[in-house]
DNA sequence: AGTTAGCACTCGAAGCATGAGAGTGCTAAC
DNA sequence: GTTAGCACTCTCATGCTTCGAGTGCTAACT
């Protein structure tokens, strides 16, 4: 049962109305505020069907209209026209960008920063766990008597480091082979694939070797411990504050909440995702505490995992803007990266 | 004027009552709740004392009484006790601070944790530059063709590191050497000192070097300034929404948008701090988005300089508690720190 | 003199009625 | 198929009343 396109009009009007004000359209309003050239009467009418169809429905008798997710749905799925970010937009992004950041943690926060900013909803990233990068380089780098530090170096060019003790017996080239040992026992292998039993003919070794050799897998043990799975950074989470849906303090707080321990929304965000652009309405989300809100997303590649980014706000969103921002934004992080990196 | 015991009791009972609940306390309630042996006249004409003497004051005519901040301040002077954690809860601490966190990142999340989670308002933790620390070891390390990091330790051990190119004719040996070069010109001194004109003399080497010492002083510079002033870690900016004072959701906003720039905060808190503790009721603070705050705070040392930390909760703040947390969590970090570091 | 009981008074919060305004659905006419 | 007209519904704001907690004051008590 499809809708006449001057259903479809109407319906576009009520969301794009209901979008920006928060409240129920009516249909003599409707008519005044868009010009439309038929009566209040035939709106009202049109609204009484898309509502059985259940693409609007009606807080109470004698309110208006507002769409309702399934209205959403399909205004998202049929006809939304994305709204991608000006140049002046884009070219913010740019420059906070720029060549010279190279840790991974800016970026995050400057991508984020971003989204939200420029949707005005909360935004999201999800950093895809090191331990699926893979293991580029590692040296054993002396500082001080008894002291060095342990460098690994990933695919994408990521650096994690942590000091070690050592024999004061060991030189630095003793040193600068005992890495060479790991590198080649490790190279192009996942850093999560890093186990003890691979690296048993390490073992073979001279005694004081040993000992560093030990020290590393430990420090590369912490590093990965350290590295919680995916990391999920959540920026402008106050923007949520001024939609009116949350003005019931309790809503706030279960949404807050849910941002504060990062971990839920790992698991909120869809796994298998391309880097189209995704979007869940309401009840489509699988979490409880999230089903009055929506989410844009889309993936990006980093070193051969997918990581996820987009922005979370009220069912009565601009999908629009946001699916543009999220698309545009995820199309410049892929081509940064590709840039980027070790290979 | 000083007051006399009963007047000191009431004033205590009345803060016990008002924090726990945020209601005014009235007498007749009040002689009830603590049982005390005197009659609500008594305390009516005691609370008009005190009120006159600027300890207590009235929402209405017709409301119990509420203690002042000049109360709370008489209270915090000369009556408090402070409550310190438990064992159980100092031990929770000590573990989170487990001798394999090496990441000075980590180790401030932990506390800033422990502090909201403990008083259950929400804490911050100011960690000084980076810009102030003394530089102790400088080196380049190859890791592929045409790449190498820059990797810099300072005194209390905080690794910074950055990727730069190199001519790819440069040996592993050669950038050895130019890092002495720059260990010889730098060790002992401030990050925030090393200026391009202490370097000049660095600059009559031969050409392929001077590259690497125009790189490595590049990346000097950025990792610089990317380390913004002093960093503000907030944890637990949750904990302000359960406060009734701000139920209004414009107080609300005002406080975490505070919270979101962090820049902000580092103004709140006291220059000139030592390790005690150190209490600003409500007005005594200077900011005016934050005079209905009260800050719980002290310093701690790093490697000679100050850092601060604290908690911030509305005026109606469980001074005593608070207090002892940030006392004792003050001095575990001093005697960590202290522990820690290179030297 | 200090303490207490009693009482009139004040003020906010909660509950209820009322009216205005916006919107609907239906019917009948165009 | 569209529109005008009209009775009806429901929310929201406003004002009024009542209720309860608390005060301040006076007079009596110890």
């Amino acid at each position: 049962m499809s809708l006449t396109e001057r259903q479809r009009q109407i319906l576009e009007s009520i969301i794009k109305d209901y979008v920006s004000t928060a409240e129920p359209v009516g249909s003599r309003a409707m008519v005044r505020k868009h010009g439309l050239s038929i009566s209040a009467a035939t709106v009202r009418n049109e609204m009484a069907d898309l509502e059985e169809m259940g693409y609007l429905e009606q807080p109470h008798t004698s309110a208006g209209r507002i769409p309702s997710e399934q209205g959403f749905r399909y205004y998202v799925d049929y006809m939304m026209e994305s709204v991608i970010p000006s140049d002046a937009e884009i070219d913010l992004l740019h420059q906070a960008l720029d060549d010279r950041i190279q840790e991974w943690n800016d970026v995050v926060q400057r991508v984020g920063h971003f989204l939200s900013q420029v949707t005005n909803y909360a935004s999201f990233i999800i950093v895809p766990s090191i331990k699926l990068s893979q293991f580029h380089d590692l040296q054993i780098i002396p500082i001080q008597e008894g002291q060095a530090i342990v460098l690994v170096v990933t695919d994408i060019g990521i650096i994690l480091h942590r000091r070690i003790t050592i024999p004061t017996s060991m030189t630095a080239d003793e040193l600068k082979k005992v890495g060479n040992l790991f590198n080649r026992a490790l190279r192009g292998k996942r850093l999560l694939e890093v186990k003890r039993s691979d690296l048993m003919m390490l073992r073979d070794e001279i005694k004081s070797r040993r000992q560093v050799i030990e020290k590393t897998l430990e420090a590369i043990d912490t590093l990965l411990d350290h590295s919680q799975d995916d990391r999920v950074v959540i920026t402008g989470a106050l923007n949520i504050i001024k939609e009116p849906e949350f003005k019931d303090l309790d809503k706030l707080r279960k949404v807050l909440t849910i941002f504060e321990e990062d971990g839920q929304l790992k698991d909120i965000v869809p796994d298998q995702i391309g880097e189209q652009v995704g979007i869940r309405i309401g009840k489509e989300n699988k979490l409880d505490d999230i089903k009055g809100m929506s989410l844009v997303f889309a993936g990006y590649k980093t070193g051969g995992e997918m990581g996820k980014m987009g922005v979370i706000g009220p069912v009565r969103m601009e999908y629009w803007k946001a699916a543009g921002t999220v698309e545009s934004v995820s199309r410049i992080i892929d081509e940064l990266l590709s840039k980027r990196g070790l290979k």
